[in-house]
RNA sequence: GCCCCCGUCGUCUAGAGGCCCAGGACGCCACCCUUUCAAGGUGGAAAUCGCGGGUUCGAAUCCCGCCGGGGGCACCA
């Protein structure tokens, strides 16, 4: 039997690093199997969808690098992909209706016409007693004169399933074992809403079974349901998939990651300049491992050897840390042109279009100095800037020179003169000319570049001193260190 | 309140009875390199394997209890 798994996002927000990272273990299951990933939209919660949600699901997932097999097509996605569609479920409404009335038919399940008013007092009566918030079960034992009173009424109904009230349900867990559960923890829980759509029980189960789905790898927080699920696939006498729930992703406060962390969305990770090689390494380790020491992982590698048995069962907080020094990774092991040509858009978004030629010479002087393509533009942006910097006299003056700024300006003078002199503009001429003068003047060489430095760059940080000169040319060097100059008058 | 899951350095993890007085990585500290910052190199601090009992010649690894953290309990997924 050839795997199947599904990626099966609900489109009601951004998407983040923990919904990401499920796709990215179904992904990496499929392809390891030689199978197929699919892509299904379950939006059947109509006030909570988003208009553009799944466009963005869909953006983070072909930036990743995932491409699934069935699904929505990526070109159009009114269409779909494979032949087990709609892969959206607003689209398969008669298909869950007509499960669930199926199961009527059957015996296991009946209509509950409760208004809501209704149920949030019998919760609220619950709690009151210490016992676990649930539907008493009112309907479950109308009678049928009763049933049909209800009906002639015209009152809005549900579906609900008829949990068994004895026994108990256990299924098998891929990464955690047997998991075994009372059936009277359960309650009868709804399977089609009032407005017609079914619920994430219902819905799920009839569609892994319709799309012969053979794995189920979801988050842990789906745990409690699956009994109920399994509950239905019996109800249903299909036989369920295999199950694995993986561990969950946590903000640095250890609490699932949701809207609240949202720095933690794809968008924004895309947005600060990480790297899909980066984030599809850092995250294919986050609850994985290759071996002992073993970190960084080609797409290859993971799909050659990824596998359920080293998934662990336990949750991990989302380190950014250790994101950002990856990042840094990929990004040193771009070529000049790669990294020139990603660093583009981040540069013309700050500084609006940039030289491209001079981009590209200026790669070499950060790329192993960043750990996102953002940082770039503040590091740079000296190179393209026409003008005069902004700094205070004090950076300028530094702490070498904060009691004797008299000599930091003759200094600067005499570097102007050498400097307007200078037939050839390169680093190497540049340092060889400096480092004489610094000696000539009697200043500590790492005092005098510190000067030059921010006086041409804006910074106390920058790229090499000599490189950066050169790629700002004779004129704008000049501009800039006269400036200087003038600030000390 | 009830049910379920999880528990090795700050963090991600290796470890499936002796190879472990616990290995790797990020981060941190120091030194080297050096015009700043990085990158790179070398070294270091950092887990009494949540706690307490067992089982065993021997336990991070098996069993039990406890504690702690998290998740779930909707006409949300």
């Amino acid at each position: 039997m050839t795997v199947r798994v599904r990626f099966p996002p609900s489109p009601t927000g951004e998407p983040h690093v923990g919904n990401l990272r499920t796709a990215l273990f179904n992904w990496l299951f499929a392809r390891h199997h030689g199978g197929t990933f699919i892509l299904r939209i379950e939006d059947t919660d109509r006030d909570r969808v988003v208009p553009g949600a799944m466009e963005a699901i869909m953006d983070a997932l072909l930036w990743l690098g995932l491409h699934w097999d069935e699904g929505p097509d990526p070109q159009d996605p009114t269409h779909d992909i494979g032949p087990y569609g709609p892969y959206v479920q607003s689209r398969r409404l008669p298909i869950y209706q007509r499960y669930a009335q199926e199961l009527v038919e059957a015996g296991h399940a009946y209509y509950c016409y409760c208004p809501p008013e209704r149920l949030e007092q019998v919760r609220k009566e619950m709690v009151r007693q210490k016992l676990p918030p649930r539907y008493d079960r009112h309907c479950r034992y109308l009678t049928d004169d009763q049933r049909r009173e209800l009906e002639e009424k015209g009152l809005p109904r549900v579906v609900r399933f008829k949990t068994p009230l004895a026994g108990e349900t256990s299924f098998y867990d891929l990464i955690r074992g047997t998991i075994t559960v009372k059936n009277e923890t359960l309650d009868d829980f709804i399977l089609l809403k009032s407005d017609g759509y079914p619920v994430y029980h219902l819905a799920s189960v009839v569609d892994d079974h319709l799309m012969s789905i053979t794995h189920v790898l979801r988050g842990e927080e789906w745990i409690p349901s699956t009994p109920r699920h399994i509950l239905l696939y019996q109800a249903f006498r299909w036989q369920p998939p295999h199950f694995a729930h993986l561990p969950m992703i946590l903000g640095p406060d250890k609490a699932k990651l949701s809207k609240r962390h949202g720095d933690m969305s794809v968008r924004e990770l895309k947005g600060k300049g990480y790297l899909p090689q980066a984030l599809f390494n850092f995250l294919g380790l986050l609850g994985w491992s290759l071996d002992d020491h073993t970190e960084i992982i080609s797409q290859e590698t993971f799909i050659r050897h990824f596998d359920l048995d080293r998934i662990s069962p336990s949750p991990a907080i989302f380190n950014i840390e250790k994101l950002n020094w990856m990042n840094g990774v990929y990004i040193r092991s771009l070529s000049q042109d790669e990294l020139a040509s990603l660093l583009e858009p981040f540069f013309s978004r700050r500084l609006g279009s940039v030289n491209v030629d001079l981009l590209k010479q200026a790669v070499p002087l950060i790329q192993e100095r960043i750990k996102t393509l953002e940082e770039a533009v503040a590091m740079a942006a000296f190179v393209f800037l026409p003008g005069t910097m902004e700094y205070s006299v004090q950076e300028l003056l530094g702490k070498a020179f904060a009691q004797r700024p008299q000599e930091a300006r003759t200094a600067l003078e005499a570097a102007c003169s050498r400097l307007e002199g200078l037939e050839v503009w390169d680093a190497q001429t540049l340092e060889e000319s400096m480092r004489t003068l610094a000696q000539r003047l009697g200043l500590r060489t790492g005092d005098f570049f510190m000067l030059l430095r921010v006086a041409i760059t804006g910074r106390t940080v920058s790229p090499p001193l000599f490189q950066s000169m050169q790629l700002v040319g004779k004129e704008r060097t000049l501009l800039r260190l006269r400036d200087a100059v003038r600030r000390l008058c």
